[in-house]
DNA sequence: TTTACAATATCGCATATCCGATAAAAAATA
DNA sequence: TATTTTTTATCGGATATGCGATATTGTAAA
């Protein structure tokens, strides 16, 4: 075992989040993975899931010339984030309290 | 993509949350996790990672006559939740609100 | 004791997740 | 425009996660 509990999954959840707030290129979703999670996705990991949540019609490009490209979310991406936020809750319900007592 | 953020990972840190309130077999686990995920973990996806756990002194079995085997928490199981329950609400303390509003 | 059942254990397989290296493209700067 | 830097894209490989099937073990009931 790598680590107990390293928190592996759950990084097209915390895109869709992180999104569904503000507008975000990779690169920027990367520094702010980095600022909570201590290590910063590489290249390698955080293009793909842009890619497969692009192409399940998640989230869309936000080009304009001249810019970095950012994505936002779509109709469905806002729906599947609902439902995973929902099934978040269910699982972890009782982080209620940690949270209370923590932040 | 199978679905977008199923939940995939955290097994182990929902285990000793669990584990963590209250003594709890295999088969309670399985249980419990059911109840929240809506689906049930196979034994064979259970059982290797109370294994594990107990490999890496994370859990101990308390058995008490038959074969159900209980687990609790080590002193080592109660640090490594800890530092996870930490790093857990930094990478979703906005989480928060959603239980606020949710729960 | 024999049978039936429930809980646990283990194995092989499929897939997901993530990384590092490398390349390409775009933007910024000179 | 030319050059440098930043950002994005892709690929191969390593490891983790979880499932289903099967076997084992222990318990209770017949």
């Amino acid at each position: 075992m790598r680590e107990c509990c390293d928190m592996r999954g759950f990084l097209s959840f915390i895109v869709l989040r992180l999104i569904s707030k503000k507008s975000m290129s990779g690169h920027e979703l990367s520094q702010e993975i980095k600022k909570r999670k201590g290590s910063k996705p590489s290249p390698g990991t955080i293009y793909p899931v842009l890619k497969a949540l692009s192409e399940n019609g998640f989230i869309e490009e936000i080009k304009d010339k001249g810019k970095i490209k950012k994505y936002r979310l779509t109709k469905k991406g806002k729906k599947e984030l609902e439902i995973a936020t929902v099934k978040f809750c269910q699982i972890f319900y009782d982080m209620k309290d940690e949270f209370g007592r923590r932040c």
